[in-house]
RNA sequence: GGAGAGGUACCCGAGUGGCCAAAGGGAGCAGACUGUAAAUCUGCCGGCGUUAGCCUACGGAGGUUCGAAUCCUCCCCUCUCCA
């Protein structure tokens, strides 16, 4: 193992907060392998980036010799978690749990060594505390100090609701560091509460309270909320290549020295050249895009999308793949609107409805066979195919016949 | 249990009988400019329809009216204060 400055130089890198530094230390110091939890309520089907900011902080822990536990919260998750929230959210059903929770092992074990983690469930013990169980550990907080947390002050100030079940997420979310008498808890900043509150029920339980490290939040595609699927800015971790590349592309320069601190594993020096400029932006976007791709859907599908991006944007070819739709409308002749909702039913929408179809080839984003179509009116002759490209990312193939 | 305030499109939010498919902002989409960047500018932004127009929509259900997001009744939901 690791000396205990080497394995705190490690744990630091890129840490917001360390509750409490010496306490740390002094874990570290006795030499055993630490329990180093981090839990995840499986509220959405995959990842996203943002989550993985923890996951790779949990890997280092790992590479550390120390246990890892990947906590589900399938008990939590019914609950939702109220951080960041200005809304109650409706409760998921335990099938919808369940499978969400099977793909996030999965994923995390993209990561994660699988033989050298322990994954648990919160509803192993949640599910058997009972009334009498609950009533304790409410009994061990207090409103006043439940209403300090940012969120639901805020919430409160704002007459918003806030449903009483909504208070209970930090205790159970605290009890789990109980259970699993975790050394250390790994969240989020906007988890920092949470993880506060595990410290004091460990403490009122007769153990030595969990050290707490928050990470940075991930900020989503938009740069300016955090990765959210619901807020539509977020990278899947089982996105397709190309969509992973494209989408990491498609963030400012700002952002992507974010996403360098944050994703990337890049050395110093390297961060330092990109942020300096030494390096042009794009250059770097590039190799950060690599980077994040190779992890997710490996090393050949990453250099295809790279070689893609190229062809399609930089050079204006088409792809090497494009998605190719049947055309069961008939008639000699297409009105080019009417081809733009032929991928409706197959998911890969290029209009939404004939009104948004018109007006997309009236603004001049509609393209037939590479050239601009700007009239509602125009037709195209229904033999062989044709290639409907709308802005710059949506196209498809339409087969005649 | 009592008193009061409120529920408007993806989000915030204006509108208190016709000029309201509903101001303004944000998000989103398309175009110009680019590095598929940011910033900026332009257009669009419920559905159907070539225009006219029709349908759906202001928490829900009824009602008043030539006409309702706006008025009335009941119901549902949220918040505040008192108990």
């Amino acid at each position: 193992m690791a000396s205990v400055d080497e394995q705190l130089a490690l744990i630091r890198r890129g840490v917001v907060e360390v509750i409490d530094e010496k306490e740390l230390r002094k874990k570290l110091e006795r030499g055993k392998p630490l329990r180093v939890k981090a839990g995840f309520d499986p509220t959405a089907a995959d990842l996203h980036l943002g989550h993985t900011v923890l996951i790779e902080k949990l890997r280092h822990f790992q590479e550390l010799g120390h246990q890892v536990v990947f906590l589900i919260g399938d008990f939590t998750a019914r609950i939702g978690d109220p951080t960041g929230r200005s809304d109650i959210r409706p409760m998921l059903t335990e099938e919808e749990i369940r499978t969400n929770a099977a793909t996030y092992q999965e994923q995390a074990f993209k990561i994660l060594d699988r033989d050298k983690t322990e994954v648990a469930w919160n509803g192993a013990w949640c599910n058997t505390l009972g009334a009498d169980g609950l009533l304790r550990l409410a009994s061990e907080h207090t409103v006043a100090r439940m209403l300090e947390r940012d969120d639901f002050e805020k919430r409160y100030r704002h007459l918003q609701p806030i449903g009483i079940h909504e208070l209970l997420y930090p205790l159970l979310q605290g009890y789990d560091s109980v259970e699993l008498r975790a050394d250390v808890e790994l969240g989020g900043t906007d988890q920092k509460f949470n993880l506060l509150v595990g410290r004091d029920l460990q403490r009122k339980r007769g153990q030595e309270p969990q050290v707490v490290l928050t990470m940075p939040l991930l900020e989503g595609l938009d740069g300016v909320n955090k990765m959210s699927k619901s807020l539509g800015n977020a990278v899947g971790v089982t996105e397709p290549a190309s969509e992973i590349y494209g989408k990491i592309m498609s963030i400012s320069d700002d952002l992507m020295m974010r996403y360098y601190q944050l994703l990337s594993t890049v050395d110093f020096a390297r961060f330092e050249e990109i942020r300096s400029g030494a390096m042009h932006p794009m250059e770097a976007k590039k190799a950060l895009a690599a980077e994040i791709t190779t992890r997710f859907a490996g090393a050949e599908a990453a250099a295809g999308a790279a070689s893609d991006f190229v062809k399609r944007f930089q050079k204006h070819l088409l792809p090497d793949e494009i998605p190719e739709f049947g055309w069961t409308g008939g008639g000699d002749d297409v009105l080019v609107c009417d081809l733009l909702m032929v991928t409706e039913l197959a998911g890969a929408v290029l209009a939404k409805s004939k009104g948004e179809a018109r007006r997309l080839v009236a603004q001049g984003g509609v393209k037939i066979d590479g050239n601009r179509v700007d009239d509602v009116e125009s037709r195209v002759r229904a033999t062989g195919a044709v290639l409907v490209q709308v802005g710059k990312r949506r196209l498809v193939r339409v087969v005649f016949g």
